[in-house]
DNA sequence: TTGAAAGCGCTAACAT
DNA sequence: ATGTTAGCGCTTTCAA
C-alpha cells in the first residue's frame, strides 16, 4: 500500500502561514474569504500560496467545516443506457453549466443495480453536500431515503408515498401527452393507439392518463395500450404485438422518441405508411426524434434547463435557502413530417 | 449556510465502540478487514454497525490514512463532444468494470478549458488516489505535470517530452493505420489520400505516418493529405478541400471513422460511389463504422479493454505494485462494405 | 483584526 | 488480540 515514488507531499496551510508571516487561522481566514483580514495580510498570504502552489486539503477542510462543496448526479443506470439516452446528456450539461459560476464541483454516479451499495456508502460517507438524483428511466425509490438523510433534488417527479415529500423538477407530462394526443385529434384521426412507458415510472403513468385525458375528451376509444421500457426494442416490440392484435388504427401516441423510433421499424416492416396510414407523435425532441424518418412531431422538454434549475435548487437547499418543492417547466410541441 | 432541517447527524466510529463494547481501534479494525481481531469482537462491531446504520466519514478516514479509495476519469473534453464520441462511453465501461470488482470508486472529471483550473484543484486537494487522463482526441499536456504529483496513467501516448516518462495504455496507430492503407493496396488502389487528424496529437501524427509507411513500401506517392480534427464535420470539410485540388484518388484512409463519415457525405454530394470510385478504409469500428452507408472497412480498437487496463494499471501503481510504462493493445480489421 | 487552542472522525504506531 | 495515544490538515470558537 506504499506509493512506489513518494510523491512531493503536498504544502500545508501552516507552511503557507510561517512563510506569509502570520497565524494558521489568518490564511483560513484568506482561503474563505472573510472580510476581518487587512488587505496587507492577504496580499502577504496570496503571495505566500502562489510561492508554495498551495492547495488546501479537502479532507482536512470538510472534516473541519462538515462542508464537501461538491454534489453527487445520481443517475440510476447501467452504463449502456447512460449513453444511449440523448436526455442524459442535455440534463448533465445543465448542471455542469449552472455548477461552472459556483464553489461547487460534480461526482457523476452511474449506478447500476450490481453497485447500488457502493453508491449508497459514497453519499453517506459525507462526501458531498447534496444530491441530484436523475431518473428519466429508471426507478429511484431506492433514493428516496437518501432525502432524509441530505439534500436531495429529484430530475422526474418520484414515485410512491415518499415522493409527496420530494423535492424535484419535472415537465408536466400528463399535460404533455395530452396536447401530443390532441394533435393527432387535431389531424383527423380518430383510432389511436399508444405505447405507453412502464406502470412504475411517473413518465410512463402520466404520459399514459394524458392519452386518456385527450381521447376521453374526445369522445373517443382508448382501449389500444401497449407498454414497453423506454427503449427502441420495447417500441418495436410493443408496435409488434399492436399489429398482431388485428385491430385497426390511425395513429399512435408514443410516450417516448425512442419507443416511437422502434415503432417506425416495425411499422415499415408490416408495410404501413407513416403518416398517410399512420400518424404518429411522440415525447422527446431528441435525435430519435429528429432522425427519425419521417421527423416525428414531439413534444420538447426543456432538458437542459432542467438540469441548470436541479442544480441551482439543490444549492440554494444546502446553503439553507428556502426553495419551492415542486418546479415544473414547460414543453413545447414540436411539427414534424410524422403528424 | 446552515440547513434549513439539521439531518440527524450521522453515528461516529465512537458510539459503535461503546454499543459493541470494544475500543475504537478494533472497530477500526473490523471495518478495514484486519485479521487480528477474534470472531467475537468481529461480531460485536458487525452487529453495532448495523444496528446504528453506521457509515465512515471519508474524510476523517483519508485524513488519517492518506487515501481515499477513489480515482478521477479525467476527460478533457467539453460535454458535448463527450456524448457525441462513442469511444468514451466504451472506456467508461471498461474503467467502471474494472472497478466494481474493488474498493475504488470513479470521479468522472468532464473538463472543458473554461473549468480547467477548477478540474486540477479538485486533483491536487487529495479528493483522488490517482488520476485515469482520456485524451483521444485532445490535448492533454496539461495533465503531464499531475503526473509528478499523483500515480496517472493515460489513455493513448501523450505527446511531448514529458511524455516519455508517462505510463500510458494505447494502441499501435501506426500499425493500424499501415494495416488500413495496406487493404486499400490489396484491393488494387493506387491513388490513395488520407485525412489526417490535427498534428499536436499522438493518434493524429501517428496514423498519418502509418498511411505514409505502407505506401512507401508499396512505392506509390504519398501527397494527398488533408488534416481536419476528428469529427464529421471536419471529415466533410477535409474532403472538399481534397476533391478542390483536382487531382484524382481511387482510395481513401481516413483516421477515424468519424472523419470518414464526413467525408461520405461530401463525396456523395459529389456524385462518387463507395466503394466503386473510390474505396475507404478507417479506424475505429464503432457507430459511425457500422452505421455508415457503405458500413466502413475499419480497424478495431479494444475500447473496453482499454479502460479495464487503465484501472487495473492504475490500482498496481497506486498499491505499489510494478506496472510496465507502455502497455500496447492490439486492433484487427473489420471487413465493412466500404473497401 | 489577529492568534491560541480545541476539536472534526478516523488510522496507526506503540504498548500491553 | 486489544487498548492507548498521537496526530492527519483544517476551521472555528474564544480571548486578546
Amino acid at each position: 500500500m506504499t506509493l512506489e515514488t513518494s510523491p512531493p507531499s503536498a504544502p500545508t496551510l501552516e507552511q503557507v502561514a510561517a512563510v506569509a508571516g502570520v497565524s494558521r487561522a489568518t490564511v483560513s481566514r484568506v482561503i474563505n474569504d472573510s472580510p476581518k483580514v487587512t488587505v496587507e495580510a492577504r496580499e502577504a498570504v496570496s503571495r505566500a500560496i502562489a510561492e508554495l502552489g498551495y492547495v488546501p486539503n479537502r479532507a482536512a477542510r470538510s472534516l473541519a467545516s462538515r462542508r464537501t462543496f461538491a454534489i453527487a448526479l445520481v443517475i440510476p443506470e447501467n452504463t449502456a443506457k447512460f449513453f444511449a439516452d440523448p436526455y442524459f446528456a442535455s440534463v448533465i450539461q445543465g448542471v455542469a453549466m449552472a455548477l461552472s459560476s459556483t464553489k461547487y464541483t460534480l461526482s457523476l454516479l452511474i449506478t447500476p443495480e450490481t453497485d447500488a451499495e457502493k453508491s449508497r456508502n459514497f453519499l453517506q460517507a459525507g462526501n458531498v453536500d447534496g444530491a441530484l438524483v436523475l431518473s428519466h428511466h429508471s426507478d429511484d425509490r431506492a433514493f428516496l431515503a437518501l432525502a432524509r438523510t441530505m439534500p436531495v433534488v429529484f430530475g422526474g417527479r418520484p414515485m410512491g408515498p415518499e415522493g409527496e415529500h420530494a423535492f424535484y423538477v419535472d415537465v408536466d407530462n400528463r399535460a404533455a401527452a395530452r396536447v401530443a394526443t390532441e394533435h393527432l385529434i387535431a389531424g383527423g384521426r380518430t383510432r389511436i393507439a399508444t405505447i405507453a412507458g412502464p406502470a412504475d415510472m411517473a413518465a410512463g403513468v402520466d404520459r399514459l392518463d394524458g392519452w386518456r385525458d385527450a381521447l376521453n375528451a374526445a369522445g373517443l376509444a382508448s382501449s389500444l395500450v401497449e407498454r414497453a421500457d423506454f427503449t427502441p426494442a420495447g417500441g418495436f416490440e410493443a408496435m409488434r404485438r399492436l399489429l398482431a392484435r388485428g385491430e385497426s388504427f390511425d395513429a399512435l401516441f408514443a410516450a417516448s422518441s425512442q419507443l416511437a423510433s422502434g415503432a417506425l421499424s416495425a411499422m415499415r416492416d408490416a408495410g404501413l405508411a407513416v403518416p398517410a396510414d399512420v400518424s404518429i407523435t411522440s415525447i422527446d425532441n431528441d435525435y430519435f426524434a429528429t432522425n427519425a424518418n419521417p421527423r416525428l412531431t414531439a413534444i420538447e422538454q426543456p432538458t437542459v434547463e432542467v438540469g441548470r434549475t436541479m442544480a441551482r435548487l439543490l444549492i440554494d437547499r444546502i446553503e439553507g435557502r428556502e426553495i419551492s418543492r415542486v418546479t415544473i417547466l414547460p414543453t413545447a410541441l414540436v411539427q414534424g413530417q410524422s403528424a
